[in-house]
DNA sequence: CTCAACCCTGACGTTAACGTAAGGGTTCAA
DNA sequence: TTGAACCCTTACGTTAACGTCAGGGTTGAG
């Protein structure tokens, strides 16, 4: 026996899927998976003898982690770099210490974007809360009036910049 | 007079750029800022009687919004019904309301995304985490023992999904 | 055996956001 | 009046990640 429990073990007959379910099961579309196959991502474990490809649940994890990866900015092409990376490895400290410092690379990669993010929302806030004054704006003034526009909040105030590229729009 | 501070102002004559240098200044390439104008997102203020276009520093402004809401995940296409939408309104207020409320949906999204993306970060230091212990692992182990290799720390312990999928990469 | 449900391999289509090249005017400082 | 640096329009090219036929086998329950 290898281990624990990540999903059927060993030689066991484990259930097979055949792309159709396991797409249903991955929540991908059937040439999604094959495209997968097409940039040597994930291979069937089998074929029938008739040509059907046949899958055991390990390709289950390797979409999900296909997911994960895409959702961190990796293309499908870089993922199957990565996957070379670590087969080109011949022992396996090794193969791992690649996972490792590209997952480190790309945890900082993660931060920035988050930090992006963060500043992203911050504007939005700013536009947001500058914006709630225009309620009480007179519903008859015209947008090109915008800019300096009776309301006291505004007055003497710099629009947002997500405020103030919109000013011209008409 | 019209306004207060928004760049140059009124009737004077400000700084007109042509393209390339306002390319330049924004940080775009030519082609980008034509293409922005197809889709009627930056017009430039005139023409040359020679068919140049001339913009002004408002462009500079319009030009990092466009920026920013790309960030935000909308497209140029999105961009553009955005614009649409809020020349649409014939008050400035409704104007605004838009702006505003499209914003706060933005909002939103944005806070989704970051949170997915420390979920990201979070999955990734797991990774590398439990990774770390495969530096003690003996040089000669191969690739395919890895799931129960002799190290302690990983004994007993489940891999984790963004390690796990990697483990019969060979 | 049958047939509906599935699957196979090409191979061309699609969208986004520009890139790039062709062929030919425009500016403006010298 | 040049001429180098710019700019114009038109139009086809590119990359990513699949979508969508077309034409034709495979499975397996009944």
């Amino acid at each position: 026996m290898r281990r624990a429990s990540t999903g059927p073990a060993s030689e066991e007959a484990c259930k097979l899927y055949r792309v159709g379910s396991l797409a249903r099961e991955a929540g991908k579309t059937v040439r999604a998976i094959r495209f997968y196959e097409e940039l040597g991502l994930l291979d069937p474990v089998s074929r029938t003898k008739g040509g059907f490809r046949q899958y055991d649940s390990n390709a289950l994890v390797r979409i999900h982690w296909i997911d994960r990866l895409q959702e961190l900015g990796f293309s499908l092409k870089d993922i199957g770099d990565f996957l070379g990376t670590i087969r080109g490895q011949d022992t396996a400290p090794a193969a791992m210490e690649q996972l490792a410092s590209s997952y480190t690379e790309k945890l900082a990669e993660t931060r920035a974007a988050i930090a992006r993010l963060q500043a992203l929302e911050r504007e939005l806030l700013d536009a947001v809360d500058y914006l709630s004054a225009c309620r009480t704006c007179a519903p008859s003034t015209e947008l090109s009036a915008c800019p300096s526009c009776g309301v006291s909040e505004h007055r003497d105030v710099e629009p947002p910049t997500m405020v103030a590229a919109v000013q011209d729009a008409v």
